[in-house]
DNA sequence: CACCGACTATGACAGCGGTCATAGTAGCCG
DNA sequence: CGGCTACTATGACCGCTGTCATAGTCGGTG
């Protein structure tokens, strides 16, 4: 008789800590409260202060930094699964995740992590250090990735992080309109000119 | 006396509006309370309910139409302001206005449409809607503007959106880091290739 | 002057949030 | 059995928030 739908493995901490992220990215930092992950996570409300007796903060930090593995772990996911990686395709698949979301369960939820840069980036220093490592965690891979393509080092960086802006930035608008079209519309315009930077190696 | 850096002129009730835009892009939507507004604003409390029977609801209403058309705004003075119009160095201004921000002023505020997104896009509707309509009064103009520099019309809205869609993570990212680094990025990575959507007419 | 609308000024209220304190239970160790 | 640790279970507290209600002020108008 599970309270919402968490899977029930993996002790009550983990489920809470996925329960926050997901409570998170759906109404942001400052509206989500203990109680309620508590009970979304299925987990008695005494649980709180015993695994994380540095309060919410620390839920939030620890919720912040496991989307930030989440989503590095995607990106090594989606690297597996194509046969000839290229950089279009791997953005396509990172959006894609979003949009297969939306489509099928709605535009409830954003991303954790922009959530937690909008809510406490100058109100919760550990809180914004926890957001600007979950970028960091998650950009890293998709840089290595685009060396390996055959991107030029020195590019690397900069493109995976103007990857990730677009998606962020695209799931805003998509979320705002409900409406997918600013994540094709990215991943459209930006996908063929990740490639085009494969070959110009000068 | 007044309390706070909003000038004095243009009634109560604008500067309400302006102060609300402004508190909001700093803390959030749930983190920004009505008095908090009034005290910015130098604005008797009472005023509040005044102006604004709708609420709090309202008031967030208004000031991210407010920031939507001062978005809109900013992209007709950069047009204005450019000699020899480019794709690339329309993006580039309206990057610059935040990192200069960022630089002179610190990372303490970020895109308050963002904010609304993030905190209100499945609680509250009628901000939803708002935002959504603030992103579509923003990118309006620079599809306009692509178009005019060139650039095939079938692209230029989602060109747009890929601008802004840029330059919103990029924001996000340069507050979670303080560093202008991801702005920087995406100037450099995105705009010669916005550039090169002028040519190819194919 | 009376009157009236616009605006200001407070005080109260009900609700909810995070946190603390305290007590209770379960299981293992010796 | 006692004793200890891990975890659960509640209840209370205080601060804050949005909102309402009520009363006060001010500036015109007739």
């Amino acid at each position: 008789m599970k309270a919402a739908g968490v899977p029930a493995e993996r002790g009550p901490r983990e489920r809470m800590v996925f329960s926050a992220a997901q409570l998170i990215r759906r109404d942001g930092v400052a509206a989500t409260g203990m109680r309620e992950v508590a009970a979304h996570a299925g987990a008695p409300r005494g649980s709180l202060q015993h695994y994380f007796p540095g309060g919410k903060e620390q839920l939030v930090n620890e919720a912040v930094g496991w989307a930030g593995r989440y989503a590095a772990g995607r990106v090594a996911r989606f690297l597996a699964a194509l046969a000839e990686p290229t950089p279009s395709g791997l953005f396509a698949e990172m959006v894609r995740q979003w949009t297969d979301e939306y489509r099928t369960a709605g535009f409830a939820g954003g991303c954790p992590v922009a959530a937690a840069t909008v809510d406490c980036a100058e109100s919760t220093p550990a809180t914004r250090e926890a957001a600007a490592a979950a970028f960091a965690a998650w950009t890293e891979p998709v840089g290595r990735a685009l060396t390996e393509m055959g991107v030029p080092e020195e590019r690397s960086g900069a493109l995976a992080t103007l990857m990730i802006s677009s998606l962020e930035g695209a799931i805003l608008i998509a979320r705002a309109e409900r409406d997918v079209r600013a994540l094709t519309a990215v991943t459209r315009e930006l996908g063929p000119l990740l490639d085009a930077a494969v070959r110009n190696e000068a």
